[in-house]
DNA sequence: GACAATGTTACAGT
DNA sequence: CACTGTAACATTGT
């Protein structure tokens, strides 16, 4: 799932129905998905939920916490006796538990949490509280739009980088939760091809591409995300963006604005596509 | 069988 | 040391 938009649909749907519960108890189905003592947060209620970048934090009234990363295949679905009755996508979600969950958490008031992750790269950990930025990813994360990204900053980055300016937006030490989907609607809106050396960029350019990029991911908070490969969020149905994209995973298919045929290449090992008229 | 898939990071090379 | 590019992680679908 994971891109900003749709991390953030995932902590709308966790501050809906997640805060308040109380954690009965954990079951961690695949080791390597958990890290850290589940005695930690059982018999704890949780708080509050934070996102940073494309990462998710979950606090308990312990000043313990959850650090959650679900990487491109993980899912936060919850479940209980009212969310019970929603149709969950079965193509994208399966049995609960499925074959592909990974932890469980018993809650209160007969409430689910599960986390399901095909590939296994994303991770859940129990830390500190406080110790939310000394964590190797979140410690590293640059600015984020919507928060303090701001047009200046943006400005300053993409002028101080000689690499190709597709994969510096996607750098989230650079800037946090732009992810391949938005990286290439963004440089389409902008007409900015790609593969273009970032500090080439004009001002002009780079305040367009900062909008562009506002935009998109503005335009996908809106559908609840993009549901292209597995996402869902905590209610097990899919978002709609991935029906709206202006160039990504159009290949072959003609661009909105001049008819001319989308191509797809190779960047930095990540499929980028783009239209090569619009975007010289 | 080969290749690609929303992400991050370890490692090698400059 | 800083920066850049590539491979690897694990699984499924085409």
């Amino acid at each position: 799932m994971p891109e900003l938009p749709e991390v953030e649909t995932i902590k709308l749907g966790l501050q809906k129905y997640l805060v308040g519960h109380r954690i009965e108890s954990t079951i961690v189905l695949n080791p390597k998905s958990f890290e850290g003592s589940v005695k930690k947060i059982v018999n704890t209620k949780i708080i509050k939920i934070h996102r940073f970048g494309k990462g998710l934090i979950i606090d308990f009234d312990n000043k313990k916490s959850l650090a959650i990363h679900i990487k491109m295949t993980g899912q936060l679905i919850f479940r209980d006796e009212k969310t019970k009755k929603i149709v969950v996508d079965k193509s994208k979600v399966g049995e609960l538990p499925g074959k592909h969950t990974r932890v469980i958490f018993h809650l209160d008031k007969k409430a689910i949490l599960y986390f399901n992750d095909i590939r296994k790269f994303g991770w859940i950990r129990v830390i500190n509280s406080n110790e939310v930025d000394s964590l190797p990813f979140f410690k590293n994360l640059g600015p984020e739009p919507f928060k303090d990204l701001t047009e200046e900053k943006f400005v300053l980055i993409v002028s101080a980088s000689k690499i190709a300016i597709k994969p510096l937006i996607m750098d989230q030490k650079k800037i946090a939760g732009v992810g391949n989907i938005y990286a290439n609607d963004a440089l389409f809106l902008a007409k900015i091809n790609p593969k273009r050396k970032a500090n080439s960029l004009s001002l002009n350019e780079c305040r367009l591409l900062y909008k562009s990029i506002l935009e998109v991911m503005e335009k996908s908070l809106r559908f609840g995300g993009s549901s292209e490969n597995t996402y869902v969020n905590v209610l097990g149905t899919t978002g709609e963006y991935q029906r709206h994209t202006l160039v990504y995973g159009k290949k072959g298919e003609k661009c909105i604005n001049c008819s001319e045929e989308i191509i797809r290449i190779v960047i930095g090992g990540r499929s980028t596509f783009f239209c090569p008229k619009c975007q010289q």
